[in-house]
DNA sequence: CCCTATATCTGATCGTCGATTAGATCAAGC
DNA sequence: GCTTGATCTAATCGACGATCAGATATAGGG
């Protein structure tokens, strides 16, 4: 047994899945191969196809992912909170943390060939699950508004939020000489995106 | 003459910008390929390579191009406008319209292989000239602030416009049955977008 | 225990691409 | 007309995504 190496790997997919994960995180998705991925899990380059019909399928297997372990991050947020607007500020930074902590996927999930030219159909729809999320906040803390009105706000809140987590993603940020944590700044821009949703 | 083709293209780099611009504007930016494109204009496949060292740096002449294009429509509206905060809203009003008009051009220039993993140096110099031209404005209009406030308004402003110009090249807009306009919508965003810089 | 059906992987192959290079061709100045 | 320098051709390389026939492993029924 030691002699013969074994033909097949266990559960190709996941390994596949894994090793691309981990390719994203430090590189990017633009340069991932799935030749050179399946090489590394030692396997041949015909393999993937097995299980992803082409590249662009393997990659939103991975984008979905993403967003699957996103959207925990808010339910557990949802759930550890009481007050909307509460429930909203920390929504918003938790994004912000999540863009923070993992960029590349984060690129992969929202800027990348999978959202453009066209986006994909299956992210749009976690788009919406999360663009809801906001929305039902917001509906709370300022309610007796027309559901255009709610979608406005909506709208401006998460603008900001996305806006400024790509921004940061990219070495945008410039602030003067002398400028406060990066971590007060998502809190500042959080509360003022607050504002933008919440008043008059 | 007219039996035998002239060896030369007359400019070849101005044919290929311009081709190359065609191809982005129509398709994006991710399919655009040299090659094709030297054979578009009628060229060997490794002509190109005598205007530029490579892929990318024809990427990124394209995207300089558009964003001195897009400064150009800045100063325009600077010029022709006078209060400050007239100023910021013109300026984050033609920013989305910009990004609508040329929607695969903003892509190549704001979320491409030329801004993530890591920002081009050259581009990054424009993006400064966009901060702070608006940052004027705000300046102008709320003065008497630190310049950490001013940095951290003039974010939250260009935050939420970028943001909403980009969710709208993704065709992430999602609004109630019996929404308004598109361009009112984008006014109404500048206008939440100015509250949440001028504000408190 | 074997044998068959099915899923999975190999290995070779195709076409395309970015990039490089030696050599041909052109335009301009002496 | 000859030389110099810039520009293009044509051939080539290596890497990639994708496809496919055939080999190999696994699981279930006799």
């Amino acid at each position: 047994m030691p002699a013969k190496k074994p033909y097949h790997k266990e559960n190709l997919r996941r390994d596949l899945l894994e090793a691309g994960r981990a390719y994203i995180e430090a590189n990017g998705h633009l340069g991932l191969s799935i030749r050179t991925l399946a090489q590394q899990v030692g396997v041949s380059p015909g393999a993937p196809y097995h299980h992803f019909p082409d590249r662009r399928s393997f990659l939103l297997a991975l984008a979905i992912d993403g967003f699957k372990e996103m959207l925990a991050v808010s339910q557990s947020i949802a759930d550890s909170t009481t007050k909307p607007a509460e429930r909203l500020r920390e929504l918003g930074l938790a994004f912000i943390r999540f863009a923070e902590t993992y960029p590349h996927l984060i690129d992969l999930m929202y800027e990348s060939e999978l959202t453009s030219p066209t986006l994909d159909e299956e992210l749009l729809e976690f788009q919406r699950v999360g663009h809801d999320a906001l929305r039902r906040q917001i509906a709370a803390v300022v309610p007796d508004l027309s559901d255009q009105e709610i979608d406005l706000r909506t709208l401006a809140y998460w603008s900001a939020i996305y806006g400024f987590a790509s921004m940061r993603r990219k070495g945008i940020i410039h602030t003067s000489p002398g400028a406060v944590a990066t971590v007060d700044i998502a809190e500042a821009i959080v509360d003022r995106a607050a504002l933008s949703a919440l008043t008059s």
